[in-house]
DNA sequence: TCTGGGGTCCTAGGACCC
DNA sequence: TCTGGGGTCCTAGGACCC
């Protein structure tokens, strides 16, 4: 452990299978057996979000199509995501993460970098303070984290995930080269099925052929993508742990279980979208200047249409009628999946709130913070927007 | 029984401005 | 009657990650 004062020390924290031993914890019944988080096979179309290890025997794999999985273990258990919940204990995992360092930045609801630089005059050895957060992960929740200890985040990364599950894995200065030579370039963050391509085309297989790759055939072919792998090859990675995170954009969508040729079915569809990433906006204190439609038509070619706007928008009638304006145009044959996404965010206590409201904006802020909290009191199944917009008829 | 849903970042071309 | 160069914003698509 010889670190030195003032060397760096990142620390990467990745929660193992944490969706399925969330289910595993909170059901102890399920304990052994193959859980699988995601779909379920009957509803065809979806895939597998997380699979504890004794799924993984079978072969099943995060991504990996639900029916595929089902094939390959037709005894497991398939669950639905309860998103609530599994936030619950991600809360819990980041306090502690948090108590240790002020620089930590997550890159997934069970997953983080922690900045240990500069904390061992006040906690000591950052190795055993690495080991100590894994610990009292374990103590407070009752799950299993693998940690990852090295010089940068690129290393710290590999390094949790290299003894997984369950780890606990320090790299060393000294041991980086040799760490680095064993791996296929697929394990490098930054290096999926295209890029793959194109390296394995160049003759490039393992992490050692990419760091004995001169620069410019990198730079040639990959551009400013290929200088930073290469860079990784090397050990090299100087990108800082940031904990500020403004999020850019939210998004909805949705993909039917069969494909969809009626015009009135994909107009509800965008009607209920704009209604479900309204109400996350008003949840999050939200608005944005550009909206985006996605479609995806049957055989998987997708387009998107976006347009900013000259001020924020954030209900569900702005967002549905500026989804129509966009998707309608592109809305004929058969379709698989419809989504919105709201970008170009401006923030609750944000610079630039629209100056003026109409009065219909403000109208239908107030019948949406409505429905809001009766799905709040009652649950979502509650009511609808039909049956209130009846409901006020009546009464006027 | 192919390919979910939530994100981020990058690129390339065009508009527009100085 | 010859069209430089830099900066920013916007759109569409693509790669990648969990």
């Amino acid at each position: 452990m010889d670190f030195e004062l003032n060397d760096r020390i990142v620390m990467h924290v990745d929660m193992d299978a944490f969706y399925a031993s969330v289910e595993e914890l909170d059901d102890p019944s399920l304990r052994g057996k193959p859980v699988i988080v995601g779909a379920r096979p009957e509803d065809g179309r979806g895939v597998v979000s997380a699979a504890n290890y004794a799924a993984r025997k079978f072969g099943v794999h995060s991504a990996q199509p639900i029916g595929e999985a089902y094939r390959l273990c037709p005894k497991g258990i398939y669950l639905y995501p309860r998103f609530a919940r599994y936030k619950e204990i991600s809360d819990m995992v980041f306090e502690i993460l948090r108590s240790v360092s002020p620089s930590v930045e997550p890159l997934s609801i069970d997953e983080a970098f922690v900045e240990l630089t500069g904390t061992q005059r006040l906690l000591g050895n950052p190795v055993e303070t690495a080991r100590g957060v894994k610990k009292r992960i374990l103590e407070k929740t009752g799950l299993v984290a693998s940690v990852g200890v090295a010089p940068n985040k690129f290393l710290a990364k590999l390094a949790s995930e290299h003894d997984k599950p369950n780890g606990f894995v320090v790299i060393e200065k000294d041991e980086i080269r040799e760490f680095l030579d064993k791996l296929p370039i697929r394990d490098l963050w930054g290096v999926g099925p295209s890029t793959q391509k194109t390296l394995e085309r160049l003759g490039i297989f393992t992490v050692k052929d990419l760091a004995e790759t001169p620069l410019e055939v990198l730079r040639r072919k990959l551009g400013d993508h290929g200088e930073g792998l290469w860079r990784l090859s090397q050990g090299m990675d100087d990108r800082p742990v940031s904990s500020e995170g403004d999020r850019k954009g939210i998004s909805k969508e949705t993909t039917y279980n069969t494909d969809v040729t009626d015009i009135d079915q994909k107009k509800t569809t965008l009607r209920y979208l704009a209604d479900k990433l309204s109400a996350r906006m008003r949840d999050k204190g939200v608005s944005g200047r550009t909206i985006t439609v996605k479609i995806r038509y049957t055989g998987f070619t997708t387009i998107t249409r976006s347009n900013t706007l000259p001020i924020a928008i954030s209900t569900s009638d702005e967002l549905f009628r500026e989804a129509m304006k966009l998707a309608l145009p592109e809305l004929e044959g058969s379709i698989r999946l419809l989504g919105i996404r709201i970008s170009n965010i401006v923030g609750e206590e944000g610079e630039q709130l629209p100056l003026f409201g109409t009065e219909e904006i403000e109208k239908s802020k107030r019948l949406e913070q409505a429905l809001d909290s009766i799905h709040d009191k009652f649950g979502n199944k509650s009511i609808d927007r039909a049956k209130i917009l009846r409901d006020r008829k009546k009464r006027e």
